[in-house]
DNA sequence: GCCGTTTTCGGCCCGACTGTTTTCAGTCG
């Protein structure tokens, strides 16, 4: 079993313990024991038969490292089993609510027994909620919000799961002779910040008619696959053990590039497409762009030959969601989009000082590894207790360590100082200037103000913008995608304020926070508002989830020259707020 | 349940915020 599933096991446990109002210590270990398999790079399943190695692994102890052994066995762990005997799996579903936690699925477990999100909406249709202790109107509408949105973005997943169960499955597909090109198609090629499937797009001499048979048994034998949905001539459908949905297309290669334009989308986009052909007396299908008249083939091997025959430039996948990418590429004035290689710098990471994983160096290295010109340590401040943050002493003390790191680095890369300052329920930031005035990155950040009313919130936001000493507005809608809903702000006032103080805004790469959304991006473009990139790295891993961030910028159309750390160094600093 | 040591057990990141409380529980990061 891979690291991920171990880890959740072990997560899941800890969700039903606490549930069960276990010992907190005790579900703190199991938390703690699913972070160190996940995070690690060793594999647990290479190792799980030496107890003792397992142990070396931080974390892990005498008692996990044999629940560990117990699921690599079993698939399970015997607390695990004697929990889901006395609650439910759906009830893990209910935790992922917004407002609700482990004590209020007891409640509803032991009040009226509800275990799943749906019976949870119906009670809440039927007034049952009513005489519970703690829910009164306003809890409960809460609530009921909260099921709505959840059950929108239900069935699907963050783009990182359905990005790393595509390569898996990919790196399969290749051992399979004459499998020469393998690609996603569908949302994930598009960028977009969850997919709803996978479309995977295979060709290859073993793709040809009187061959591909062998290459269907082969997908269909993939071993992760928990259900077999269909298999076909050039098609195999089936479901992972995650859920996630597959499906794999077996092509000649004469019509993969149609079958890759057809499949990579966005519907409205090919709508858009194919009325274009007809005007031109072709047809579009995901095998071939043909003559209407008498059906004879004119492109299909590549994308590119399909849109030059509509006399169009080639349309990057993650603009074609029919917002005028078709007039630019006939026009020829297509973007030329941000790309990873264009950043230069992450200004917001975390290290072991707080709630990071790794030191000041290791960070350094990370990204020195990744070519990047430098970063800013912006650890967290005070307000975020449970993070060991910096009250005022010690975030000085850390610049001056930074500083050290900064030197020890000789110029190889910049280490700037910097800090995740918390707004306040007043507006106010919760360090004193005299201690923001030797940061070069001051990151004010949102993500601890919760459930407040718009005006309050954008209110207070506007307030802590004020303060000279903040340079970036951080997780500006502290988005937590599939979690909750969007923080209820007043984004184009915020933003318009922002862009006259010259205070840039955030845009977190991580696919779970991605924090704006294409709309909000333009948006920012749009008033002059100055876009930060970063990944709030908490270990060295981390910042290779930039790539989502950059994903999401290209889908709002952006280009280098709308993103702060694309600058050299000294630019950069320059381009920020000037500091008082 | 882990860790570190005092080698056998005690300590383990906690403060803000909200709604429902009439003094606080639950959730969040």
């Amino acid at each position: 079993m891979d690291n991920r599933s171990i880890a959740q096991l072990l997560s899941e446990t800890a969700d039903l313990l606490e549930i069960s109002s276990g010992d907190p210590f005790r579900i703190r270990s199991y938390r703690r024991a699913a972070e160190a398999v996940e995070s690690t790079t060793v594999q647990i399943s290479a190792i799980a038969g030496d107890a003792k190695k397992l142990q070396e692994i931080p974390g892990i102890g005498k008692g996990m490292a044999s629940n560990i052994q117990d699921i690599e066995k079993t698939g399970s762990l015997p607390l695990r089993d004697e929990l889901l005997q006395k609650y439910k799996p759906t009830m893990l579903e209910l935790l992922k609510l917004p407002g609700m936690g482990p004590k209020s699925v007891a409640l509803f477990w032991e009040a009226l027994q509800v275990a799943s999100v749906d019976e949870l909406e119906a009670a809440i249709a039927a007034g049952r909620l009513k005489d519970l202790p703690r829910f009164g109107e306003k809890q409960i509408e809460k609530l009921r919000k909260g099921i709505e949105d959840y059950k929108k973005n239900s069935g699907r997943f963050l783009i990182d799961t359905g990005e790393e169960a595509a390569e898996k499955l990919i790196a399969y597909l290749r051992e399979f002779p004459g499998l020469t090109t393998i690609q996603p198609a569908g949302s994930l090629r598009r960028g977009r910040e969850t997919v709803g499937d996978l479309d995977i797009l295979v060709t290859g001499p073993a793709c040809a008619e009187d061959k591909v048979q062998a290459a269907v048994d082969y997908t269909a034998a993939y071993p992760p696959i928990a259900n077999l949905i269909a298999k076909g001539q050039n098609k195999v459908s089936f479901i992972l053990r995650s859920g996630l949905q597959v499906d794999v297309r077996l092509l000649p290669e004469a019509s993969y590039g149609a079958a890759l334009q057809y499949f990579t989308g966005s519907k409205m986009h090919n709508v858009s497409i194919r009325q274009r052909a007809l005007k031109r007396g072709y047809t579009l299908s995901e095998y071939a762009l043909a003559k209407v008249d008498d059906g004879s083939f004119v492109a299909g091997a590549t994308e590119e030959d399909i849109y030059a025959a509509l006399s169009l430039a080639w349309i990057p996948p993650e603009l074609r969601e029919n917002n005028g990418e078709i007039e630019a590429a006939e026009k020829g004035t297509l973007p030329k989009l941000i790309e990873q290689s264009d950043i230069r710098g992450d200004v917001h990471m975390h290290t072991n000082a707080t709630d990071g994983r790794n030191t000041i160096r290791e960070m350094a290295e990370a990204a020195l590894a990744r070519g990047y010109e430098y970063i800013a340590i912006t650890d967290h401040s005070k307000n975020l207790a449970m993070t060991n943050g910096l009250d005022d002493a010690r975030a000085l003390e850390h610049v001056r360590r930074i500083r050290e790191v900064d030197a020890e680095m000789e110029g190889r890369i910049r280490v700037f100082p910097g800090i995740e300052v918390d707004i306040l329920g007043d507006g106010e930031i919760d360090l004193a200037d005299e201690t923001l005035a030797q940061m070069d990155v001051v990151v004010a950040s949102v993500h601890t103000l919760f459930n407040q009313p718009r005006e309050q919130m954008t209110e207070r936001v506007l307030r802590a913008i004020e303060n000279p000493y903040v340079r970036i507005l951080g997780h500006p809608t502290g988005r937590l995608l599939l979690r909750r809903e969007p923080f209820e702000l007043d984004l184009p006032t915020v933003m318009r304020r922002a862009a006259e103080l010259g205070v840039a805004m955030e845009h977190n790469a991580y696919p779970d926070r991605l924090d704006l959304s294409d709309r909000d991006l333009r948006l920012a473009k749009e008033l002059g508002c100055k876009i930060s990139v970063n990944t709030d790295s908490h270990h060295t891993s981390h910042m290779e989830k930039m790539r989502y961030g950059i994903r999401q910028l290209r889908r709002a159309w952006l280009t280098k020259e709308d993103v702060l750390n694309t600058l050299p160094a000294k630019q950069f600093l320059a381009a920020l707020r000037p500091r008082p």
